[in-house]
DNA sequence: GAAGCGTGGTA
DNA sequence: TTACCAAGCTT
């Protein structure tokens, strides 16, 4: 598939010893932060990722700091980088390390990736990077390196397929050192050969399948569906005395765990009349406030936001905004900046 | 195997 | 504006 993995691999590293960005993860010899690192990144821009890699790994500074925090303060380290149940399988895996490993991190790839929240590529990641193990890691980045380089046209989402790349990626790491070839293939991705790539400037550019056919825009095939499903919610905001009142989602699906304003599908007499219900109150006045959409990976919230006076407050709870110590969903920490302008 | 799971950036 | 993309994993 791939003809020379070792030339690659050469022509791969020494762009890399030049090229590399300077990242707070990098060049650190600690499973641990090597672990967290992993886990932010996925599906997130490391730009996105940077800021709360510094400010979780200052405050959970050990694995077994970690395993002693409580969820919620977890939880809040992570409120507003989404795919919250990262979080969760973090903070779950962080006790079995700490609790029945000895607070040491697993060096063995099957146990690295029993871990919770770990899959394949994430464990081949920590193995290579952490412990210099020969264990090729396949991210979009690299599915999108090496189909181009080899001019494979399979669609990668089905996982066989990207097995396959997975394969050539195994040929070339083991020509070279695993910390930095892991690390070398997924740069090159995201500031080389990306969606629109810069073959003119690419140390690849020679051995490139794609480029020596033009093909680099057809590459990778990736069939995704994108189907979202729309919803609309009437939100309620109660305040008393500059405090408000706020719900906390189910412990499973969408957003577990964190803290919202009062929502609710369907009309709005309907929704008026669950949440009354739901909180036993009695509502006085209530004014549309502002709409506003939220869009996940997966659905769309058109939010109609209400400001709600009740008859009697006095059954409900109020929490002040500032230092609330539990996680806000984006979409209605929206709605807070919102509010504090009108 | 397909669907659920967040958010921010970009063309 | 819409659609896609970004260091994927779980059920």
């Amino acid at each position: 598939m791939l003809k020379n993995p070792k030339q690659a691999a050469d022509s791969l590293m020494d762009w890399y010893h030049v090229h590399k960005r300077d990242l707070p993860f990098r060049g650190i010899d600690n499973p641990y932060f090597t672990w967290v690192s992993e886990i932010m990144l996925q599906q997130t821009q490391v730009d996105t990722a940077v800021p709360y890699f510094n400010r979780f790994i200052k405050r959970f500074d050990t694995v077994c700091t970690l395993a002693n925090a409580s969820e919620d303060e977890v939880l809040k380290y992570w409120e507003g980088l989404g795919y919250y149940r990262r979080a969760k399988h973090l903070h779950e895996s962080a006790k079995r390390i700490c609790f029945e490993m000895d607070g040491v991190f697993p060096s063995d790839l099957k146990t690295i990736e029993s871990l919770k929240g770990v899959g394949r590529y994430i464990a081949r990641a920590i193995h290579s990077i952490a412990f210099n193990e020969p264990s090729a890691a396949v991210d979009g980045n690299v599915l999108r390196v090496i189909s181009r380089l080899t001019g494979y046209d399979q669609d990668l989402m089905k996982p066989a397929n990207a097995r396959v790349v997975e394969g050539v990626a195994q040929s070339m790491i083991e020509h070279a050192p695993p910390r930095d070839f892991t690390q070398a293939l997924m740069e090159l991705g995201a500031t080389v050969c990306q969606k629109s790539p810069k073959c003119d400037v690419c140390p690849m550019q020679s051995m490139c399948v794609a480029y020596q056919t033009d093909t680099q825009g057809e590459l990778p095939v990736m069939i995704k569906n994108t189907k979202r499903t729309e919803k609309t919610y009437h939100v309620f905001v109660t305040t008393h005395e500059k405090k408000v009142f706020l719900v906390r989602r189910p412990d499973n699906g969408l957003l577990a765990n964190l803290y919202t304003f009062p929502q609710y599908e369907g009309d709005l007499k309907t929704a008026l009349k669950s949440f009354e219900s739901e909180f036993k109150v009695d509502v006085d006045t209530h004014d549309e406030a502002f709409k506003l959409d939220h869009i996940f990976s997966h659905q769309v919230w058109h939010l109609v936001v209400h400001r709600v006076e009740l008859k009697d407050d006095s059954a409900l709870s109020f929490v002040s905004l500032t230092d609330f110590p539990y996680a806000i969903a984006k979409a209605h920490l929206k709605i807070i900046d919102q509010l504090k302008v009108i």
